[in-house]
This record gives C-alpha cells, structure tokens and sequence, in this order.
DNA sequence: CCAAAAGTGTTCGTACTACACCCATGC
DNA sequence: GCATGGGTGTAGTACGAACACTTTTGG
C-alpha cells in the first residue's frame, strides 16, 4: 500500500535522549542500528510517528518498544529540521529528553534490546545523523533546567541519600556544589521528605533516606 | 503531479507568532483567513514546509511572505501534534515566535497584508486550529525569557528611551516594574549605550536616547 | 581505635526591594 | 510659574558562597 499527496509531504519521526546517572556519570541510552543508513553505529531511539498519535505518544511509544522503558518524564526538547539530516529522505525529527532513576534500571528486552548500551555522555561513540547535536542539546538543557526547576528530581528512585542526590545534580550539571549549601537549598524547596529510614553502605554513618514528596510535579524555582 | 510514499506521511507547517508593543499593550499579528478551513477567522500566519528548506528558513519565509517583516529575531517555540488539530489532514505545526521593534512599523504588502492586524494579545478574536494556545506558550515563554535573556531588547527600535525601554518590558511581562531598580538593572547589565541624543515629546524634561550595544547578541543573564 | 562518609551553623558579600524628591523643558 | 515626565540615592533584607569540625557506624 503507498500513500499519496499533491504536495511532497516529509517524513517525521522522534528522537529521545535517554539520560541517567549511572556510576557516578551522566549517560545516556543508545541503539546499535540494525539497518542502513548508519548500520552498525549507534544512534538514538526514535522512530517514525503513526498517524493516529501525538509526537509525545510517540515518543512514549519508541521509548517502550526500543528501550523496554515505561512511565517515565519525557518533556520536548527541540525539532530538528536540516535538509540533509537523513539520507534517505527528507526527516524531519522531534527531539525529546528522558529522564529515569540511575538505580534499578533493568534494559528489558525491547526490538533491539540487545544492542542497546548506556554511554557516558562525555566518552561516546560517534553518533549517526545528526544525533550528537541533539545530545549536546539535551546536555545543556537538563544542566540549565536543574537550576531553575526540580526535574532532577526525576532522576532519583524511590528513595535516596542525601549525598546521592546530590551526586546526581553535580554529574548532570557538571559543577561541584558544597554539601552544606545543596542541602539546606534542597530543604529550602521543600520537594523531599524523609522517609525515617536508614541506610548503611560501609564502615561509617549510616544516611537518612529521603523520598520525593510530589513525585508527579516538577515546579519552577525562582 | 503527485507525491507518493511507502507510508503514511503527516503535513508539516510553521506558524509564527508575531510579537510586538505597540500603543502600551503587547500584541500579534494576526491574518484573517481567506481558504477554508476556517475561512474568514483570524490565525497565525505560516505554511507548509518545502521539501529545500530548514523549518527556520520557512518561518523566516513565511513571515516576509505574509506579513512583509523581514529580517527579526526568530526563535523555534515548541511543535504541536494533536491528532485532530487540522480538519483537512493531519499537520504538523513547528511553532516559532518572533519579536519586532514597536515603532516604525510599515506591514508591507505581502500576499494577504490586507487582512493582517494587530491586535492586543489580551483582548483578541477567537483563532483558528490551536492557535490560540500556540499564543499562550509563546507569551509565558517571552515573559520567562524576558527575565532571564535579553531578548527584550529585540522588541526596541534603533534608539529608544529608558522609559520607553521600561514600558515595554511591564506590558511584555504583565509586571510593573520600580523605575530606579530597572534603571540600575538594565545597565548593570551592560547591553545599551547613550547615543548622546535628546528625545523631546512634550512639556517636561526630554530623555536620553540609548542604543543596543551589540545588537546582534541575546544573551542569558544569571 | 581507626577509617569513612554523614551531618551540621555562621559569616560575608552581593543583589534585589522599597521608597521620594529635584530637574529640565514647553506652554 | 506650572504642569509633565525625566532623572537620581540610600537603607533594609534575603539569598547564595565560603568554610571545618563532630557524629555514627563497621571492621
């Protein structure tokens, strides 16, 4: 079956950076492509949008069926539009970012599963299409946002360490903060809660272990 | 001729929220439709993509060809994908936003310029397609970007008053604003430079007339 | 008792807020 | 000389930055 139109029509697909801290680096997910263009190099999930969904569907949809990764926070990031950016046609591609706890992440077997790796975002492969664009955007995007909105909250499981928590904002932004300082600024949002448990990991002090108070919400500071 | 593909392919526009301080209110340009759908209602201007350009290069495009403006800050605003939100087929819209100076405005005939009109962005007709929401997110993200960016300053002519400058800042904000701290704000941030001109517009002291030091530059503040 | 990470307060500087009067001009 | 918008300074507050020691545990 062929679909035709009286004007040339592009075609449009999204693209997701899947971003994690994950032994004590930012990385990000990426596929090994099965097929040409760029067979054998990796690349970012995506895929092409259906007709009868919205890009956020999609790209909920290409997180599952790729990735195995569900119910996550998925926010768009950018539409890139080069006329050259695939081979094959002209694409049009809808950038989102993801964001997903660091601990408890099981790739479950999606299409490609098994070719689908975590990568420090700062020692990568060389990407295909345009994807190290849209990584680096990302990039400077999570590092920006986690300065004026709790979104960084959605890279923390369950429950978490103070110290972990604040592991995470200094390897997804980059910059060193001082203990005293992230702590009394992370109390000040009152976004967390602690839990009243305790959590032991070597010869020393045991943490307390916090949990997000609204883990559905990601308010604006400032 | 036709254009025919393996798979479904969606339309993919550009619309252009167009934004400027004109007459002490923050306003768009609207374009009265003269096809259907919608016909005779009041939309955002914008069009299909061709197959040969960037989605930067079609909006930039579509606002010479519609609204004559040439030339403007231009900046990608979001991409909305409803199903249903064209009742002919489904189109994709790359929503962009951009910002001209208030004064020295000419809407130069472009195809339809008769039926191109400002209107007050807080008292304007009801918009077709999803328009009117595409409005909403550009004015939040120009409020926002205005206290964080200079972008503001790409809503001001060549040479232009403090108070001026000021009341465009409270009417693109919706904030008034104390005229000493935004006068120390301003030039704490080193963006606008005195001309050495006088500006009279009336019986009382005339102002000083200011330029934009760099006015290619926008550049994020904090 | 020793090693290791957890936890905790104070000081300082800077940046934002609030606020009221004199100045230069046209008529 | 009077009406009108243009232009200016200071004091108080709040927030971020810098900085070091005690606590609790496992081995």
């Amino acid at each position: 079956m062929t679909y035709t139109y009286e004007y040339p029509h592009p075609a449009v697909t999204t693209d997701i950076v899947i971003l994690t801290v994950l032994d004590g680096a930012l990385k990000v997910l990426l596929i090994k492509r099965g097929m040409e263009p760029f067979k054998g190099k990796w690349a970012l999930p995506g895929g092409f949008i259906k007709m009868n969904e919205s890009l956020d569907t999609c790209a909920a949809r290409e997180l599952a069926e790729e990735a195995g990764i569900k119910d996550v926070y998925l926010e768009q990031l950018y539409t890139f539009s080069g006329v050259d950016r695939d081979p094959r046609e002209r694409v049009i591609s809808v950038a989102y970012y993801a964001l997903i706890p660091g601990k408890n992440i099981t790739l479950e077997a999606g299409t490609d599963a098994a070719d689908a790796k975590w990568f420090a975002v700062d020692d990568r492969p060389e990407l295909s299409f345009d994807h190290s664009q849209i990584l680096d955007m990302a990039r400077t995007r999570l590092a920006a946002k986690m300065d004026y909105s709790t979104v960084g909250l959605k890279l923390m499981p369950a429950e978490f360490t103070l110290s972990y928590l604040q592991d995470v904002y200094e390897k997804a932004t980059n910059k060193p903060r001082d203990k005293r300082n992230f702590r009394k600024w992370v109390f000040s949002l009152n976004v967390i809660e602690a839990t009243g448990k305790k959590y032991s990991s070597g010869p020393h002090r045991p943490a307390m272990l916090y949990r997000v108070s609204a883990p559905e919400e990601v308010k604006n500071i400032r």
